[in-house]
DNA sequence: GCACCAGCGGTACAAATGTATTGACGAACA
DNA sequence: TGTTCGTCAATACATTTGTACCGCTGGTGC
């Protein structure tokens, strides 16, 4: 919710969210009123339609009427995604932030089909920011040569595995850059490397 | 898909798994069958229920028997996270990847309520992988004086705006690191600093 | 031509499901 | 003390909804 009215909830009110949110979070879709009436320990409908309707009306979820399992929180980023509230600054400066400037919307990559994830081992793309630990999200490259110049990839390099580094073409040749002057660019036969994926997004949970 | 079977779909199907994928990514919930007859122009949920049983033996969808709307696109990232393949690495090294892992999963993040992003703007945190740009998913912070030291949070300072930095204790005072040697710490009465947030993930889209 | 299959229309049915109603209990509060 | 409100039980009801069945059609390949 935008941050502000952080209406209150009962422990019961509570306790049916959190539920919910485990749920949700597990299955993907909405529980029916009956599962979670079942959940709770309950033997009638009633106490949850009460409850629903109260987290209702103090904004913490929304259903559509009369259609099953429609219910969704309200959660800021499920749904409408996070509130982009402003920017933060190097030396100091920007103001505080008001209103909501944009929304950042993670589903339209998280939509592409075909993605798969990295997790990062060492540090030969520092330079890039990405460090030690962190997931790259990757896109399926199935023309190697219509990537652009510079091109962030993860490639199969025969004999030394699979490696993210910026890509080069020199010729016939493909040139693998790691963003970190201690690790040699790798020079490599157009035929000899498979690139398996392009850099979509960088994700790194604290 | 587990990228390898890009099982072909007629016109028909495609054209339904393109709708639903349009729905949800805008519903959030999976439309009924009757809902999809009516957006296909039918008027029969039979050829529906075709297709659907199709698009999930190619391994296009999934649902729950006799559960309404319960129906989920197998495009990876929606629904069970996004398959984290295996290790890229520094040097070289690790193998091919054949089989997933596990998944990265966002929900559990993107779930938290009251998150916000910021937009990083400037170079203070660079040495913290932070950079120029990138958002930041931010959790409000109820109780500053709980904060781990070095956590990194954004910060509202008298006269300079807000910032965000790597936050110490001392003493009564606060002290607010960049990740940056270039930029000079700023002390600051715990009075006179606003905790807004502190860090959970960091977002770059290339 | 004939078999096969995806697709369509129409219909039917049982189950899943949201919703309304009534009554009772206990805690909070004036 | 009496009122209010959130909670629970039990029940009832109308839809919503998934699913099954039958027959027909048009294209594809043998």
């Amino acid at each position: 919710m935008p941050a502000g009215s952080p209406e209150p909830l009962t422990t019961a009110q509570q306790e049916l969210y959190d539920w919910l949110s485990q749920y949700i979070g597990e299955h993907r879709h909405s529980p029916s009123i009956r599962q979670m009436m079942e959940a709770m320990g309950l033997r009638s409908p009633a106490p949850i339609q009460s409850r629903l309707r109260h987290l209702q009306q103090k904004g913490w979820i929304t259903w559509k009427e009369g259609q099953a399992r429609t219910l969704q929180l309200l959660g800021d980023a499920l749904g409408g995604g996070i509130p982009v509230l402003g920017a933060v600054a190097a030396g100091g400066l920007v103001e505080t932030f008001d209103d909501v400037e944009e929304r950042l919307e993670l589903e339209p990559v998280l939509a592409t089909r075909g993605l798969f994830a990295l997790t990062v081992n060492g540090d030969s793309m520092v330079d890039a920011h990405i460090a030690d630990g962190d997931v790259v999200l990757m896109e399926p490259v199935s023309e190697p040569s219509r990537l652009r110049e510079g091109t962030i990839v993860s490639a199969l390099v025969p004999g030394s595995g699979t490696t993210l580094k910026h890509f080069h073409r020199d010729g016939r040749q493909v040139r693998l850059e790691a963003a970190n002057p201690a690790y040699e660019p790798i020079l490599i036969d157009v035929d000899q490397v498979a690139i398996q994926g392009k850099l979509v997004a960088v994700w790194r949970q604290v």
